[in-house]
DNA sequence: GCCGCGCGTGTGGTCTAACCACACTCTAGG
DNA sequence: CCTAGAGTGTGGTTAGACCACACGCGCGGC
């Protein structure tokens, strides 16, 4: 086994025994390093490969920002994992438009209808409605929208994935926009559509909703021009 | 920007541009870090982080299996992330599971009937039939045969994210399998559900085979005593 | 007595230079 | 012709140094 690793299952053992916990701290770089009768380096590269993955946040000086913190942020890890596998092309565009029609069909089937980040989604759809707003504001906005429907089936792991799937190819969603014939056309129809959905779900009208996303997706891909199957 | 997210930036780069693919080997660590104007150092902590994404794979000597060369192992990424996170207590198991319920479901009613994986799923249906097989040896076989129904679904992203899941909690699922009254009643159970979701799969009866997937996956567990919702 | 500035201290970030283990490859000797 | 050894280039690891940063204590002026 590599020096880095015997640190990072070290740091594996104390999450799992509870020892560290989110919101606590790592000991400073030197001491770890001591302790475990390894050089700066190895310390190093097991903290870089866990703040890649999302578990850690290293910050310079002093106070409380400062230090390296435990943090829990799946998203990040999966996301990144996503897009660099993207640019190795073994992971087809369009396999990962089809995930996220399963995913997010499946959230909107599971949310339910009195959950609080139904109120945040519909805030975020006044803020939609405003004219004269920019493409990329409006699609930041509805990047937030689809999350949130994600959020309100209450299932992490979902939530996660949806995430690190929007985050992996938000390159190429904006590439796509390009593609659009009339952007105020489509903006319009999205706008009505995410309505629909959310008025579905609020009705508890579960099955109703998935539909309505799974279409509402996958018309926007092929409106852009990207083929896939489904 | 921190020096070695430069070093992963021209890495992503000369992927996405197509001038590094699979089966490819990074310069030198030595020459990278002559050619980037960077120490050593930070190009080996570029390195590693791709590593444990997944991304590249780093062999000391000389010859066709040294150097660092360019894979692609999405799970591995996607796994170890998956259980570092776990640890922290921040994804329930529970959510895991039933994200695994929903991909497998899909997987099972998309998957082709005439797809070659398929062939290779009865081939381990066939193995578990032996008797006096060993339990480990059992679910190990167990993993292969529901990762091969998750491949047939030809989406590998899908794949990607069912290997993970099943490998962040198969420490998890092997303490539980202690907690089962009669495993030689269970096994008995598993062997006909198995053969029954090939079966389904195998007469185009997408919906049918999806229903099967999820009561067995289910059962399992409830049997083995995890408490989650569905 | 109070306020503010500056320095001390500890943090991660980076770099250099060296040595090790390994595995192939070339070459000299039998 | 074959084999044993030296040579070469790879990642793996270490030690030690210096940097930028940010907080917090304490001294000084007001």
């Amino acid at each position: 086994m590599r020096t880095h690793q015997l640190v990072l299952h070290w740091i594996e053992g104390q999450l799992s025994e509870g020892k560290l916990a989110v919101g606590g701290r790592l000991p400073a770089e030197r001491t770890l390093a001591e302790q475990l009768q390894v050089s700066r380096t190895s310390v190093r590269e097991a903290i870089r490969i866990l703040e890649a993955m999302g578990v850690v946040r290293a910050g310079v000086g002093s106070g409380p920002e400062a230090g390296t913190v435990v943090i829990s942020d799946p998203t990040a890890a999966l996301g990144s994992a996503l897009r660099l596998h993207v640019a190795t092309q073994h992971l087809p565009v369009s396999d990962i438009v089809q995930t996220r029609v399963l995913l997010e069909s499946w959230a909107a089937s599971h949310a339910r209808p009195d959950s609080p980040e139904l109120t945040g989604a519909a805030r975020l759809l006044e803020e939609m409605d405003a004219d004269g707003m920019a493409v990329d504001d409006f699609l930041a906005l509805d990047v937030r929208f689809h999350l949130a429907l994600a959020d309100a089936a209450g299932n992490a792991v979902v939530s996660a994935m949806m995430g690190s799937l929007r985050e992996s190819i938000t390159g190429y969603a904006s590439r796509l926009t390009a593609n659009l014939p009339d952007w105020d056309a489509t903006a319009a129809r999205l706008r009505a559509e995410h309505h629909g959905i959310l008025d579905a779900i609020r009705n508890d009208d579960g099955q109703g909703a998935a539909k309505l996303v799974a279409a509402h997706i996958e018309g926007y891909y092929r409106e852009a021009g990207l083929r896939h199957s489904t």
